[in-house]
DNA sequence: CTTTTATGAATGAAGG
DNA sequence: CCTTCATTCATAAAAG
């Protein structure tokens, strides 16, 4: 079944009381539901890595396929890479800011998370050397993400202070109170329409039982 | 999406047992879920964001391989967030957003106008704390309001002043077009059937039924 | 219910 | 590193 969420949110409580949940699935069903442990998460990942892994080994086979496809749809980023717009006259800032694409974003992640805390200035590098081959990309824009990686997840807990019930408002009661930063940030955009297996940093490649279903 | 959870498979069965719970869905089957934190929530969303992406990839190339037909069907689905903003529906980790009370907004509106242009981290903190007697808030809510504030009451003179309307309007119209997502079921009805070379960042969520093989 | 607008939030980049 | 700013995304609220 397609994977429908849907009902009332269970915002993070206390485990003791995230016991059970009841959730509206969106054609009426009902369902309960639990709070993922850690472990839990892990493996969903690793599926997710895996299914990924997947889809990028039938692009290849696409790829392989389609040899003559042109694909070039010249979009660079979240560039109006558009020709016509130079000879347009005017107008010929197109967007400046460069935008991670999903892959580029997953390395990255990936190399955070990984602890090296300082990227160093070969480093840097070394790791736009990568992520070049999915996209536009500059040692600036490396350096500027961790740069606010680093710092935007250290001021993330910024506490939500819900004293009073008084909100007259909709205030929609406790958010999540969590500002993690986390990005889910993705504007598809990327340049290169093949991305291979190895540029994601799943770490555990292999085949889960989990996945059977997928094959 | 298409993560389908369903049947025998049991992920870490020995994980403490209340953590999973079975569910009946409508049409009878049963199914696994879990809720997650919203920390672990926004990982994941990140994880198959980059699978989406990979997804649509596909799609668009086997669109390319099967049909040589140019602009005639429609993009293919954004993804920011969409992955599982659409399959989970909009509640079990929605992305909130504060709404100030009309209390705290009239004086936010205050304090803005009484010039102090840097809130300041300190600042920032009392402000926080007074507001907090009229309903929930965070610093970080505070905080966003005045660079909010600060940057739109700035951009609005600018606006007015120089007739140079062109890069505003341009922006507007380009994310104006699209369709936010609800469900990838069937809303057919209401999607614009022009699709337009601006796209660039393509919001289309459903995804085509080229994915159904993966499923 | 659908479309538009207002605005909270996310984030790349610049300054210090 | 930290703060600030400009832009952009997404969603709550308002309009139709």
């Amino acid at each position: 079944m397609i994977m429908e969420w849907e009902g009332e949110e269970r915002h993070q409580e206390n485990q003791t009381q995230r016991d059970m949940v009841n959730v509206n699935v969106k054609n009426g069903g009902v369902m309960y539901v639990k709070v993922m442990t850690d472990e839990q998460l892990e493996t969903l990942r690793n599926q997710i890595a895996v299914y990924a892994s997947i889809c990028e080994q039938l692009v290849e086979m696409h790829k392989n396929l389609t040899a003559q496809q042109d694909l070039a749809g010249g979009r660079l980023g979240n560039l109006y890479c558009d020709p016509l717009m130079a000879s347009a006259g005017h107008k010929i800032t197109a967007r400046q800011r460069w935008t991670p694409t999903p892959v580029q974003l997953q390395i990255l992640e990936c190399i955070f998370e990984q602890g090296t805390g300082t990227p160093s200035k070969q480093k840097i590098k070394e790791i736009t050397s990568e992520l070049s081959q999915h996209g536009q990309i500059s040692e600036m824009n490396v350096y500027n993400w961790f740069q606010n990686r680093r710092a935007r997840s250290k001021r993330k807990q910024l506490g939500s202070s819900s004293n009073n019930a008084e909100s007259e408002q909709e205030t929609e009661v406790e958010s999540a109170n969590e500002k993690k930063t986390t990005k889910p940030e993705n504007h598809l955009s990327q340049q290169n329409p093949a991305p291979r297996a190895e540029d994601l940093c799943f770490q555990n490649p292999e085949m889960s039982p989990e996945l059977h279903f997928l094959s």
